[in-house]
DNA sequence: TGTATATATAAGCAAATAATTATATACTTA
DNA sequence: TAAGTATATAATTATTTGCTTATATATACA
């Protein structure tokens, strides 16, 4: 067996937070880069709130990393968390994403924060 | 990439699946030895009509295969499933739940039909 | 054939989830 | 300091989920 194991209890709650798709490709690209709150509303077309209400998600399990700069938070995938192995072994699994942050420099809304 | 790859919608729905602590742990049993019913009902203490919804839901995603014997229906993973490569990864990470049958065994309630 | 056992399905309900709307906080810049 | 932008939080609501109870189906066996 090569991973540290997880209690299947904490892997189902991880799991759960994974079973989303707007969390599970908002992972996919915080795996490859930071991200702000507002690029997301972009990218999924959702309020606000809504994305805030999914990174909080993330927060509380300490599997994302914030950093306020300026007016802006960025958020980062917290790679020391001790589930990051197996989000990592989840991810490889999804196509890239990283069109999404592309068609966003293209409309010109990957927008003044970044 | 080693993996084949696996639509985000997709990949979604089968972790919200597992993102269950009575599933996941069904789905790491029957990834060891196939199982029936009525030892799921014994293992989680919780009725049938349960099981048989959660079971019917690894069906309607063709993960399971069924099998019946006489009266009994046996369950077991479907290894041919293009999500099967992803679940076991997923199931590497997992304690064995082994243990679970072995004490059906022991307390003598591993149910006459197995 | 009648009764018992194993399983599936349907209906109803309570809890959990995800969105919306409204508001608060923090920072920037004029 | 006032106005604007980015983000978070709270309250409400709609939807989804997982359980229960009741019932149906399939098989076994006396």
């Amino acid at each position: 067996m090569l991973h540290e194991q997880i209690e299947i209890n904490e892997a189902a709650v991880i799991l759960k937070l994974l079973g989303d798709k707007t969390r599970l490709t908002m992972v996919k690209i915080l795996d490859k880069q930071e991200c702000c709150v507002c690029e997301f509303v972009e990218i999924f077309q959702t309020s606000q709130p809504a994305i805030s209400q999914h990174l909080r998600k993330f927060r509380d399990l300490d599997l994302v990393k914030e950093e306020r700069r300026g007016q802006w938070i960025f958020y980062s995938i917290n790679k020391n968390n001790e589930l990051y192995p197996l989000i990592q072994q989840i991810l490889q699994f999804l196509p890239s994403q990283e069109f999404r942050l592309k068609k966003l420099e293209e409309d010109g809304t990957r927008i003044s924060c970044c």
